[in-house]
DNA sequence: ATTGCTCATGACACCGGTTTCCATTATGAC
DNA sequence: GTCATAATGGAAACCGGTGTCATGAGCAAT
């Protein structure tokens, strides 16, 4: 310890050193390349060397040192999520499906939020993204949405592949779902048991699937030829608490509407929420329809319809377009862009009131 | 291209050459070392000297390559997150508190979902611990109460700390909150309230949560000289569904309780669910008392009266400890390993009927 | 026997940092 | 002015892998 540049390394770790590559090719009698031609499975290998050094490296129980790799490989083999969405379910979903994605592979999943209304995101997702030189990131709806950090993501070189709810990018750097034609679906529903008077909650201005969600919805209305005033739009941000309010001022509406379209399950619970609290009963006074089915659609009373978002599928779809052709050479597009939504009916929808 | 060992870098990334250290060292014109040195902060350098070559730094936009970094200091930058917990929120919570702990240092996340189940689990973790050689690990509960995966961490000799409802490991390996006190006090109130008949809806076996739960329920009712029947315990395992099964099998019961306590949120959320479809009101027939405090519990009508516990705070604490010496020489254990849950009064809960 | 080819393997440089060890220079004491 | 000492900077080795290129063996064709 002639110089005491950077801290020390406090003596407890025990940690008995690892076998290298030097270790198995020593004990092997082969050269360090060798192993490495094992370890990676060239095969351009004598059958019978590979197994010798194959059982040098079990005896030994070596392990190849990821860190060394990617510096030799000059990349590293992690895999980033990038998000500023607030549904715990939604992100974990996510990662489920990336690390489903990973798995067996030598990548690992870092997780990375960040905060879209801070004017240092970009700079941050810069400095993160230089800083560990990520292999590539997968970006999360809503701030995937946002072109700056694709072209960032270009920019320093990183892999990406944007996850939302139309196609933003080419097929290599996108896997959407068909949000419009989901909603379409639902609303369709709605005017088949008879609603002819359906507000809608709308996402947050801005967010992409805010927009398609609401063009679904006028879509359907057009469709059945059922006018849509101004004011069965209410405003919303996603979040529960916008939900309660919105909900509360579509019911000062006269006539009220029968039924309710929220852009997302967390509003949608607000608008049951509201109707508890005013004595409206769902589904027989209102219906209520949400989107994305998180888990507390089915938690709340009543259970409630809404539109399944494939997000684990997406999330492993994505992840694989990442990896996948160093991995097991496979063409990034070789996995699909578009994933389907589907209708889960529950609870919250019936016909309208007599009245 | 002489060999095709392994898969070819395709051709498309353009990522312009990242300048390295030698850069910086001959622009500046000094010595690696003298670089390595300012980027180190060493107390044992020429003034001049260091800002000459941090005017170099900035201008090439110089990032350190952490893969470098790590293979000459031999330890990485990655703290590990294993939890084989189902509840969304806690786990974004745990990830929340690691990153704030993490912000500002070199260190990044990576997460690792078990399935305790799985008889490979150990195996599995030993695997991507000796992979990975992973810094340290945050070990949440359920999982954390397993002390043969502390013994596995080591074993291996990777750092871990353990989250959990009581503390189970020294203060350096443990941050915990207390449970028991919690309930107790949260019963207590019930008491007070007037209750007499209260359940409780149990987490599952072999969880230390679970445990120290209902022996604050017990604590609480045997203070107050109240006792409690078999019957007025059911079992559950943390889902909503068994919220909503064992609140079904309470309410058979006659006499009723007229308050329930739940082990945690999604069981609380699951016996106003149940109440909903019998229709018993809560609260007036039925008072109903969560834990954790997660978002369910301030979404469903009426919204819960719950046991904060302070998740985030206890994640940072965790990933303090772990990475606290290393990063500004504090010692492991100048982090709290005791925090404390609250009460939250919503509106699930009133007195008794009168009957 | 010589040439030409393929196959299996090894020597060696390299990735981008940190550390060791030594040389040089500056400082201060005599 | 000289010498001891401390401050500073450089050359080279090292961390543990991978890429490039050379080499020797084995074998078929000439």
């Amino acid at each position: 310890m002639a110089e005491k540049d950077s801290s020390s390394d406090r003596g407890g770790s025990k940690r008995s050193a690892k076998p290298t590559i030097n270790d198995v090719a020593r004990l092997a009698g082969v050269s360090k390349k060798t192993v490495s031609r094992v370890i990676n499975r060239s095969p351009l290998l004598n059958e019978e060397t590979r197994e010798r050094v194959e059982a040098v490296i079990r005896r030994l129980g070596y392990v190849p040192n990821p860190q060394a790799r990617a510096l030799a490989l000059g990349r590293n083999f992690l895999v980033g999520l990038i998000h500023d969405n607030p549904n715990a379910q939604m992100v974990l979903n996510v990662q489920q499906g990336i690390l489903e994605a990973l798995q067996g592979t030598d990548f690992e999943m870092v997780v990375r939020p960040v905060d879209r209304n801070s004017s240092m995101m970009l700079d941050d997702v810069r400095a993160f993204l230089e800083r560990q030189r990520l292999f590539g990131v997968v970006l999360l709806p809503p701030i995937s949405e946002d072109d700056s950090l694709a072209r960032l993501c270009d920019e320093v070189g990183c892999r990406y592949v944007r996850m939302g709810s139309v196609q933003l990018d080419d097929a290599a750097h996108m896997v959407a779902s068909n949000d419009r034609e989901a909603v379409r679906e639902a609303i369709t529903y709605l005017i088949q048991m008879g609603h002819r008077l359906i507000g809608l909650i709308e996402g947050p201005d801005g967010f992409r699937s805010a927009r398609e969600r609401r063009l679904g919805f006028e879509d359907a209305l057009s469709t059945a030829g059922i006018g849509l005033p101004r004011s069965l739009i209410a405003a919303g941000n996603y979040t529960f608490e916008t939900g309660v309010s919105a909900a509360n001022r579509l019911f000062d509406l006269s006539p009220r509407p029968t039924a309710i379209f929220a852009s997302n399950d967390e509003m949608a619970a607000g608008i049951v929420y509201a109707a508890r609290e005013r004595g409206v009963s769902v589904p027989d006074d209102l219906s209520v329809i949400g989107f994305d089915d998180t888990p507390i659609a089915a938690h709340i009373w009543p259970p409630l319809t809404t539109v399944r978002w494939p997000i684990v599928s997406m999330a492993r779809s994505a992840a694989r377009k990442l990896v996948g052709d160093v991995v097991d050479g496979e063409a990034p597009d070789d996995q699909p862009s578009m994933l389907a939504s589907m209708l889960i009916r529950r609870g919250s929808v019936a016909p309208p009131p007599r009245t």
